[in-house]
DNA sequence: ATCCAGGACATAC
DNA sequence: GTATGTCATGGA
């Protein structure tokens, strides 16, 4: 991404919740930046990205139209916000951060970080022109849903534990799961503005507990023992989520379905949101109804079928022509 | 109350 | 290989 002048810089000194200056002597820096349409990739739109019910993490905080994570890039916490101004094609993203380490080094993590986190470099206009004539509805979510990219894991167990918990329950209810997990076992940082966060907790600590511990805490259900299962194995080093990254992708699915828990769908769901493999595209209820109907007649394939046939006409566009389809499937069933 | 939620698994054919 | 019931849990 080429850099864009920054607007303003301001300090402020650090409150206390009751509005009070504690008179810390490290001043709290909120700073802000822009992110042009010429820096990214082809067109985009931030709020159907962010509230598309990707599993690559829990879901960002939603004001309005502005959207805020919290996260610790190479040690430092860093709270941004983004919004989008404009329109798809012709807009410029304001980010406002807050962190307590330099604010130049801060931002150039950021804006690598930002790329990588919401796809703004896959370039989305060869997408829509390699399959311009595909069948509907996949043609005209082009237009509905332009913008809307794929969005990457910040970790691994992240993305794995976050695609688990999506198994057999709504968006929403392992959004809830995840938060509660963050809350109880992951790493508390206090922000400078006075906010408080928890990380998503690690594997070693999640390894440590009993699937009753975690059961009571957060409402995991039955996926509690996979989720301490698989902890465990990487907190043992029995397993390295860094490893899938050099595999193929049928490698990686082979070895991901020896995990009790971890079925097709999620597999996919975790090497496409947390690894980046683009022509993984994970089959639930809904893909697997669209691709029987759009491209077997009806015929009840299965859905590992479904899946594979994704990744034989789509390629490397597989999981993003996933992405439209669901979103779209989704959006008919709201609607 | 019963059913459903971006499934996975055991069991049975 | 494919079909069916079951698995926690909370929200509709």
């Amino acid at each position: 991404m080429r850099r864009c002048k920054r607007l303003t810089v301001c300090e402020y000194s650090y409150l206390s919740q009751e509005g009070q200056d504690i008179g810390l002597t490290d001043a709290y820096r909120r700073v802000e930046f822009l992110i042009s349409d010429t820096e990214i990739n082809g067109p985009f739109n931030l709020n159907e990205t962010v509230l598309s019910a990707q599993t690559s993490e829990p879901e960002w905080t939603v004001e309005g139209q502005k959207f805020t994570d919290v996260e610790e890039l190479d040690g430092v916490p860093v709270k941004y916000s983004l919004c989008q101004e404009g329109n798809t094609d012709r807009y410029v993203v304001n980010v406002k951060f807050i962190t307590t380490s330099s604010i130049n080094e801060t931002e150039r993590r950021l804006r690598a970080h930002i790329e990588r986190v919401l796809g703004l470099s896959d370039d989305l206009n060869s997408f829509y022109m390699k399959f311009h004539s595909e069948y509907e509805p996949l043609r005209s979510t082009f237009r509905m849903l332009r913008g809307l990219r794929l969005m990457r894991g910040t970790n691994l167990y992240e993305s794995l534990v976050c695609s688990i918990l999506s198994q057999n329950n709504s968006a929403k209810r392992w959004n809830q799961i995840a938060r509660l997990l963050m809350k109880h076992y992951g790493r508390h940082m206090r922000l400078p503005d006075g906010s408080s966060h928890f990380l998503f907790p690690s594997p070693s600590k999640i390894a440590k507990l009993t699937a009753r511990e975690l059961r009571a805490k957060t409402s995991i259900g039955y996926r509690a023992e996979c989720v301490v299962e698989i902890s465990r194995m990487i907190a043992n080093d029995e397993l390295n989520l860094e490893d899938f990254r050099k595999y193929s992708y049928e490698e990686a699915l082979e070895i991901l379905l020896q995990f009790y828990g971890v079925g097709p769908k999620v597999a996919d769901c975790f090497l496409l949101y947390g690894v980046g493999k683009m022509d993984a595209a994970p089959v639930d209820v809904w893909m697997h109804r669209i691709v029987t109907e759009l491209y077997f007649k009806g015929r009840n394939v299965s859905r590992v079928k479904a899946a594979s046939f994704l990744r034989e006409r789509f390629g490397d566009w597989a999981g993003y022509a996933q992405l439209y389809l669901f979103d779209y499937a989704r959006r008919r069933k709201l609607g």
